[in-house]
DNA sequence: ATCTCAAAACTTGGATACAAGTTATCTATT
DNA sequence: AATAGATAACTTGTATCCAAGTTTTGAGAT
């Protein structure tokens, strides 16, 4: 059994864009799903001819890939999916907690009618959400939202970049258990309540709650992960130097 | 007079490291140093016989520079060096202000007597430096050992990254009035001051009285810049679309 | 002289060929 | 059988080639 799952299917439905991006964007998303597990091997012309594309976008995918250390590149040896790291995944929680607790503390300042209707909205839809993958992609929208409100939208690209080793581990969390979502939720609106009444001390603290609460979901889980890989000997895919 | 000046020179002393790497690093600092001012052309043949490279290393290196948003590629038709804009200048402000001072924060927990002697080395380095390039140097040195000794060195390469926009204006600063350097070397011993007494408060009040005295002479020159960019009708150089 | 339109001279995106280094494999030797 | 070494089968890095789109340019008509 030396053949690994194949979850990737060639890429058809072109949206016009670069072909490198597409790339870039599939293999990010199958990593950060855990479709692709770390220390999946990711050669190059193995992903070729999988995808149906020459080398020179999944290179570029690739080297994308690496900057945001989702994958590791040995030269001339060989490309793999990076582990799951428990410091990068506690890094993007300090950056993600500062950073958008400060953005919540500035968007007191500029919350008007149309923020406060599609924050509104985005709850709604976060509890008819009727899949974790649902939910999570309000939920994503509602943080974001914030952080456009509060006129500072590249921050927002710096937590996004960041969140990625958050969500390796997150997702983990969302269909272990996705009882929690209701509390998520109400956290959402605790956080929306403090910008609706412009009071910044309480959506600041509204935020830091919630951001730990799925902080310290998501670090049980990681936990118990890490267990898990110490049973099994994990050998199997190229390695360093 | 349709030739613009050519800084570049063929990259010889090769590190052994990718070649990608070095011209990236080459563009990154010529871009953020002026010497390939806002709007200068990008082509990639130009680069190529420049730098005496295929178009491969220069393509992405390109790639990554447009990633940081330091080049805008406008597909089959041109790229070229990203103008300063004011916004990212005061996003960079931002997440370096929030996220420095918390790792400042976060730092007064783990310091030790080797990161005393170091920051005060780099200090004395300070004082001696014979050019304004020298004193930057150093400068960064010592905020990055302070995020080193926080133990969040992945933070700092956050803020380096988003720096990036940060330095382009500062560059300015330093050559246009180096006379106030003893003034920022004086608020780095003021936190350094604090960060020795374990005073947290203290410390991160002295960074961020530091970062924001930086900002507001680096705001000034641009607000100056933007009056001469006004004043000169800057046509030259392939355009969007 | 000005405008229209076609063609040539760019540009970057993608595919392929080649170079250089690493790892696995297989053979010969002990 | 076990080991050492050569060799073949990978891998990524770099160079070049082709494709596709954009911009310029210039010729011809008005």
């Amino acid at each position: 059994m030396d053949d690994d799952l194949t979850p990737l299917t060639r890429l058809e439905g072109k949206a016009g864009r670069r072909l490198a991006d597409q790339v870039y964007e599939r293999l990010l998303d199958d990593i950060v799903s855990g479709a692709l597990p770390p220390g999946t091997p990711m050669a190059e012309l193995d992903l070729c001819e999988r995808l149906g594309v020459s080398r020179t976008p999944v290179r570029e995918a690739l080297i994308k890939l690496a900057d945001v250390d989702l994958v590791r590149i040995y030269p001339q040896s060989g490309s793999v999916v990076a582990p799951v790291s428990r410091e990068a995944f506690g890094e993007a929680q300090f950056i993600r907690e500062h950073l958008e607790c400060a953005l919540v503390a500035e968007a007191v300042r500029y919350m008007d009618a149309t923020s406060l209707r599609e924050l509104n909205e985005l709850i709604e839809k976060q509890k008819a959400a009727a899949t974790p993958a649902e939910f999570y992609a309000h939920d994503e929208a509602f943080h974001q939202t914030i952080a456009r409100t509060s006129r500072h939208p590249h921050v927002w690209q710096v937590i996004r970049q960041t969140k990625i080793h958050f969500d390796r581990v997150r997702h983990l969390t969302l269909i272990e258990d996705a009882g929690h979502i209701p509390l998520l939720i109400a956290q959402h609106q605790e956080i929306l309540d403090g910008l609706a009444a412009c009071n910044e001390a309480q959506a600041v603290a509204a935020m830091r709650r919630h951001l730990r609460e799925v902080f310290r979901r998501a670090d049980g889980i990681f936990a118990r992960q890490e267990e898990m890989a110490q049973a099994e000997p994990r050998t199997r895919a190229r390695r360093r130097r």
